[in-house]
DNA sequence: TTTAAATACATATGTTTCCTATGCATTAAA
DNA sequence: TTTAATGCATAGGAAACATATGTATTTAAA
């Protein structure tokens, strides 16, 4: 991970569910090299907390599953539910006030582009 | 904690740093009570986070410290000594970069004030 | 005047979250 | 043919913070 380990901590929730939000469905492998592609490598979603974490927004109800087989090999595609739709708005929003709270915080300029 | 407690971890350290830099002194309480009105009561540091952290950027190197005595009540001053000085600019650089990149990532708008 | 709240420190234990390491298996490229 | 990439999964461990508890002084409220 290019960022300390512990600045990724309690945003991989808020990533997943933000991908999800814009793709439909996406399966696990998908969901790293997509961050790995937008984030110029810069954030490197490991397999040991990816995949537990896609476990437990699904037992949360917050997402739901599709099993397909490309050749032999499986793939398990994650969507979106209902709640899951509600709770990546909520997750962003959260997000966006606490770098808003933080950026205050620590006095941080943003260059107006 | 206003906000999702898992937001906040990994940045306590850099909040500290971050204060020290500007204060050239201050003790836990006195870290606890400006973050809390800096925030708006967003964030509220516990004493169980707030001390452990304080011994360890000891620790590290990065704190020194004085202990005065206000009538009877010991008070514990910190300040960055010269690679806390350094590791404060890394932190906050460091953070800068983290949210610029989670904000594209997140495609979360800034209102340009 | 007594009691609650605020000030001020500290630490043991628990939980959450993520990482490391490992495992299995298929497919494509070197 | 063997390494890298694709694709899933989980056990065990580390890090960071919260909860709960403890001690003690000072101030404000009842």
């Amino acid at each position: 991970m290019f960022f300390s380990s512990e600045l990724i901590k309690g945003t991989l929730k808020t990533i997943i569910l933000k991908l999800l939000s814009e793709n439909k469905r996406m399966y696990g492998y998908e969901i790293t090299q997509t961050v790995k592609e937008l984030t110029g490598d810069k954030i490197q979603l490991t397999e040991g907390a990816l995949y537990p974490t896609l476990h437990a927004l699904e037992a949360e109800g917050l997402l739901t599953t599709e099993t397909e087989y490309i050749g032999k090999r499986v793939r398990k595609y994650y969507s979106l539910s209902k709640d899951g739709k509600t709770k990546s708005l909520e997750k962003v929003n959260e997000f966006a006030d606490f770098i808003s709270t933080m950026k205050f915080l620590l006095d941080i300029k943003t260059k107006t582009t």
